[in-house]
DNA sequence: GTAGAAGCGGACCCGGAGTCCGCATTCTAA
DNA sequence: TTAGAATGCGGACTCCGGGTCCGCTTCTAC
């Protein structure tokens, strides 16, 4: 009854696979210079192994970013705050794109490889799909908050990995200041005290 | 002394090629598919030309790029109000972001083809720098708004090309409800009452 | 042990970016 | 106007990386 296991060689070398270009994304300059025939060579494996385990490029990209992103996304899905739902909405908008922007800053070459060449546009990957609606879900939660499926994607946009790269690698950014930079932004996306009257907007 | 002028048969032939790549890219599903033997073929021209008049396919692109957003840059760097400097700040920002975005919505395929395919990182190409410090320096002038290098890219983040193309081309979301929500969402960023500062903002 | 399914691997194919070089066109000077 | 040089032309060609194919090997069920 149960769905065919897979032959335990096949389950070896996918994870050498996944180990190898794990160490060699980790590594480059840019992904760009990793070609699949280099992570089957580190993998010690036949470039037909590698097509026949993820298909394609994007496919093991795809597995070896939603390896890594799992623990976040269960945090976020069922744990404790500040991530879990029982947090309060604002408070956990601000944990959830942090814990993003961290990733990103711990799997630079990675994330970019996928958000990049990955797929046509990273917009289609389902995985984003999840995390933008889930932060959409929250959104709504904040009173006085409108359009919060635009400001979702706004926010989510604010953490791009060759945003999050450029910043990190080329600027020279420390972490840290960047997780204060954009805490900071986002509460100030969140904030909107009482309504105040527009016409502020063209004060000052 | 002058700087050579080039043969008018070179000239000729590279605006031919400009608006060659132009209806090809406004056409096409997807920037992927247009090749530079097309632009060559469809500009009656050999590759060779095209190579030589701008180098690689990200200079193409560039080139292509540069020319359609330059009305806008002079717009904006010596016009009138709402773009030039005259406006206040605030109003500016949102004017200059909804300027962006219109100029995205018209050039879709175009600008697709650039921020994707153009270079490893957009933010590499120098005309992202200039966009980005002229926003900062018009945000430098709102008293209030700490950060604004990061408020800055987080805010051109929010007007990248391949979200834009998403929600306009994907989620079928109608320009104009697309500029509200941008000019909605900027206004909520700028706001930024007298900071309520929560303690938690801390880090850095 | 044996049959055959599942998996292996690397030679091979395909298509696109970028190069090269003999020929054509344009410019310059007399 | 014309000769010669400089610039430009174009398409065949190279290079390279993603992805496929298929004869062979290894595992597993019986």
């Amino acid at each position: 009854m149960s769905e065919r296991r897979s032959r335990k060689d096949a389950a070896r070398n996918r994870e050498a696979v996944l180990a190898a270009a794990d160490a060699l994304f980790a590594r480059c300059e840019s992904p760009a210079d990793i070609t699949m025939a280099d992570v089957a060579a580190a993998a010690g494996v036949g470039k037909g192994t590698l097509f026949r385990a993820f298909d394609d490029r994007a496919g093991l990209l795809r597995a070896l970013y939603e390896a890594r992103l799992e623990p976040i996304r269960e945090a976020v899905e069922a744990g404790p705050p500040p991530l879990g739902p029982a947090t309060p909405p604002r408070d956990r908008v601000v944990a959830v794109l942090d814990a993003l922007l961290c990733f990103k800053l711990d799997n630079r070459r990675l994330v970019l490889a996928l958000e990049e060449g990955g797929s046509p546009s990273p917009y289609r990957a389902e995985h984003y799909e999840r995390w933008h609606s889930m932060l959409r879900a929250v959104l709504e939660q904040i009173p006085a908050l409108t359009d919060s499926d635009f400001t979702a994607h706004a926010l989510l946009a604010a953490t791009r990995a060759d945003l999050v790269e450029h910043l990190a690698g080329e600027k020279r950014v420390p972490p840290e200041r960047m997780r204060a930079q954009l805490a900071n932004y986002v509460a100030r996306v969140l904030a909107s005290g009482p309504p105040q009257d527009p016409a502020r907007l063209s004060a000052e």
